[in-house]
DNA sequence: GTCTATACTAGGATAGAC
DNA sequence: GTCTATCCTAGTATAGAC
């Protein structure tokens, strides 16, 4: 769950700075870059619009910051579960289950992060999304995983995020197919996505 | 390469309404949802941007018209890879094949049905990309594939989509992992996204 | 560090002529 | 069937007070 920020009192530029990129990483996962108003992250912040305006300079860098935060997350995710030495599973499972456990965690995560891929075409945005995804494959090669793997790893993690995205997560256990669909994707994990019955 | 209009003859209103669609799903298709003008796909389409307005009702509309479109023009082409009984090729690879070569016939239709899923959120557009995911996955259902190997269809197909949008395939030869990547994405048709030497 | 007020532009949609 | 003119809202960004 994702603390929602109410009042606006004074506190540290750091602090609150944090608390804009949270509230912009959701937001911009569920709106996507050109949806998304500052008006709307700042009221998710508690704050006002003109000084979110005022901390990143344009609504462009605001994104562009919340892409490599969010990039540098799933990255250290990613290491965590690499160094996880506790943990009995093989690697693969390792990092997978990381991906979708970043779900859980906070899903605006891999939404923004999505919604930056699909804005190749911008000049300013297309080049640090790209850097994002080669982060993540050079990442996953790097931890022994083949040319193909490290494919597969992507397409899943691409999967999974149109998945969250389009909202079909809502459907499971309506509609058989979707439910087949689910269980594919997420294995054991389903439960994270599954929406609870009292919704 | 699409056919760019120019002028605007009277013409009949079915024929324009076709032009109209592909230049939305061209427009839609690289700079999403919420990116695009009306007034972008007119000149587009060689028209005035009311007239696009008058012909479709509303924005919203027009993008549901596309997507609608644009997933009956992807099952057409899973159907018609399923028929090609003259191909030797196992099913899974016609299909697979028949996906990637959409690329090269117009890549606007899968980028535009990238666009839609990512618009979950959406009440009016959301119920429209999820059925029209779901049409798919049923599909390759139909098809005689299994949940599993139904559910790697649409993660290669995500990851596809993601790649095209991202605008990626720029970099192939020029970066190592890039070209790796793609490789394994796309197999011997890399040919189709690998953009010429001349660029 | 944070707000209110506001300037300015873009863009969807409508009216109505031809 | 298609255009021009225009309305109106929404939204980014700035100025400047507190």
């Amino acid at each position: 769950m994702s603390s929602v920020v109410t009042g606006s009192e004074r506190i540290p530029a750091a602090e609150r700075r944090e608390q804009i990129l949270d509230a912009a990483t959701r937001v911009f996962g569920e709106l996507g870059y050109a949806g998304t108003t500052t008006d709307r992250v700042a009221r998710e912040a508690g704050i006002s619009q003109p000084y979110v305006v005022r901390m990143f300079g344009t609504k462009e860098r605001l994104f562009i910051e919340v892409l490599e935060r969010t990039c540098d997350r799933i990255l250290a995710a990613f290491d965590a579960a690499v160094d996880a030495d506790g943990d009995p599973r093989p690697l693969a499972a390792r990092i997978g289950a990381a991906y979708v456990e970043l779900v859980d965690t906070d899903r605006g995560i891999l939404l923004s992060l999505m919604q930056g891929f699909i804005l190749g075409h911008d000049p300013a945005i297309g080049p640090v999304a790209r850097a994002g995804f080669m982060r993540l494959f050079e990442r996953l090669r790097e931890a022994g995983f083949g040319p193909d793997e490290s494919t597969g790893f992507m397409a899943r993690g691409m999967l999974i995020n149109t998945l969250l995205a389009s909202g079909l997560a809502s459907s499971i256990g309506e509609d058989r197919c979707v439910s087949e669909l689910f269980t594919s994707t997420f294995g054991d994990k389903i439960g994270i996505v599954a929406p609870s019955t009292q919704d």
